[in-house]
RNA sequence: CGGGGCGUGGCGCAGCUUGGUAGCGCGACGGUUUUGGGUACCGUAGGUCGUAGGUUCGAAUCCUAUCGCCCCGACCA
């Protein structure tokens, strides 16, 4: 993309209503713009990066054998109350009615709709195990929405539902929506830690939240410095093996990490050395959750097992906050000069900085350097417009590319170019040809 | 919902106490400057002062109502 025909409306003053940085950034960069409380326009730069964390978990999800769908965002109230939860939910909800004044409602979750799915084409338990999910708008009704993406009213999520015969069947799915949660907030760049949690209005026995640290956090959490230093990193792992998916979630849960919903001070101190305890504040960016029967058997999602009974289903739903993790991304990857995104979901992969627009030698690198790029299969940020070097370096800083590279009259006299990570600030000069393979060698896995 | 604050060009603000017909900085636009980390100068455009009603010769300013936004708390991906 060439900078001067975007839509990218930095600003250089911080609206007075953003209070966290990840918001401020988010203003500022061009990427989000306040509707009403809680509700945003994705401009281009932040729904380019909406969209690259959509795809990590969509990859993600079908890696682990989930399949996605996709549910409207307007349901039936009949529906809810089949649950009982069109009462239970509360103002959160957002009810509506239409022109015949039937009750409708903007879903905040849809549990009740995939099990209404369900009941209609499944009946046997030849059928299962089976995941269901997809990457929706929902609207809660918060109370007090703030902090940008991270509390909007309108959110996207990606909301998984498992189907089995069987607790030992719907526990595998959870250990299995858990592998694949560390793998896709590896992938965006993040350190996201499982917390042992409550459940809230969803219901259930067993769930964890996944947490990324950041001071800014709602949450304030507790745990063992260990397991700070776990990555699920490039292992190769088997989704349809129980003991394999089981091994990782002990290997992930096994330590003390607790909300404050959960923590107990007492057991904190019996598990964990006074010297790696810690206490920080955490964004929740997904949550798992198993919950049995608690639909399945009010509104009749039963299958038939083997001996030909009729039994219900055991459930699990698992979240994603995808529009939250934005922001989660930028409270932990940030400076005084703006956003740092990690490689697997920056909106481009590297922006050029023309130093002297209008020089011929300098417009002629640019556009080869750009066209290479581009036939590497990456997607280039060419800063073409007629701004002085200081006023472009600072638009990069500021979206965060992870990569810039920087041409203009003096290096190509001597054959070269330069290339800057935004991550340490640090340059090399090498010529085009070096820092267009060093590109596509960084991105390689990322692509 | 309880407590606090704010609505004045795209953004950040001043003006309101003591009513007299709107101003500054940034940005935008047109020039000059050719500048290697938000350059400087000249010029131009842009505002029913959130909305409605009231008081007054006259309201951004005073009064009433209303809408919206932000912050703290209880709730949540």
């Amino acid at each position: 993309m060439r900078l001067s025909r975007y839509f990218l409306p930095v600003l250089k003053e911080t609206p007075s209503e953003a209070q966290i940085v990840s918001h401020r950034l988010m203003l500022r960069a061009g990427m989000i713009r306040q509707q009403a409380a809680g509700i945003y326009s994705w401009l281009p730069l932040g729904f380019k990066v909406l969209r690259r964390i959509e795809q990590i978990v969509h990859e993600e999800q079908q890696r682990a054998g989930h399949i996605p769908l996709l549910m409207p965002t307007l349901q039936p109230a009949d529906l809810w109350r089949e649950s009982g939860r069109y009462e239970a939910y509360g103002e959160e909800m957002l009810r509506i009615k239409d022109r015949h004044k039937r009750d409708l409602l903007y879903g905040p979750t849809n549990e009740e709709m995939i099990t209404d799915i369900f009941r209609s084409h499944v009946s046997s338990y030849k059928d299962l195990p089976l995941t269901l999910y997809h990457i929706q708008w929902k609207f809660r009704d918060e109370i007090r929405p703030r902090f940008g993406v991270m509390r909007g009213r309108e959110f996207l999520m990606k909301d998984g539902y498992n189907f089995d015969l069987t607790y030992e069947d719907a526990m595998h799915a959870y250990n299995r929506h858990l592998v694949s949660y560390l793998r896709s907030y590896e992938r965006m760049g993040l350190q996201a830690i499982p917390m042992r949690a409550e459940s809230g209005p969803i219901g259930g026995d067993d769930t964890h939240e996944f947490l990324v640290l950041a001071e800014t956090g709602e949450s304030e959490v507790f745990y063992d410095s260990e397991i700070t230093d776990l990555r699920f990193g490039e292992r190769e792992i088997d989704y349809d093996n129980v003991d394999q998916c089981r091994a990782v979630l002990e290997e992930f849960t096994s330590r003390y990490a607790r909300t404050d919903d959960t923590h107990d001070a007492a057991a904190f101190e019996a598990q964990v050395p006074e010297e790696r305890r810690r206490s920080a504040r955490g964004i929740e960016v997904g949550q798992i959750f198993y919950f049995g029967t608690k639909y399945s058997e009010p509104m009749g999602a039963t299958v038939v097992n083997d001996k030909g009974e009729r039994v219900p289903v055991h459930m699990g739903s698992h979240g994603i906050g995808v529009s939250r993790l934005l922001g989660a991304i930028i409270e932990a990857s940030h400076d005084e000069n703006g956003i740092i995104w990690p490689e697997g979901v920056t909106p481009f992969h590297a922006g050029i900085v023309n130093l002297k627009q209008g020089d011929a030698a300098a417009d002629a690198a640019c556009e080869s350097l750009y066209a290479a790029l581009k036939a590497k299969g990456l997607d280039p940020l060419y800063d073409d417009r007629e701004e002085r070097a200081g006023a472009k370096f600072a638009t990069m800083d500021l979206i965060g590319l992870p990569w810039r590279i920087t041409v203009g009259p003096r290096g190509l006299k001597n054959g070269v170019v330069e290339l800057t990570s935004r991550r340490t600030g640090e340059s090399e000069e090498l010529t085009a040809e070096a820092a267009i393979d060093r590109l596509a060698q960084i991105y390689a896995p990322h692509l």
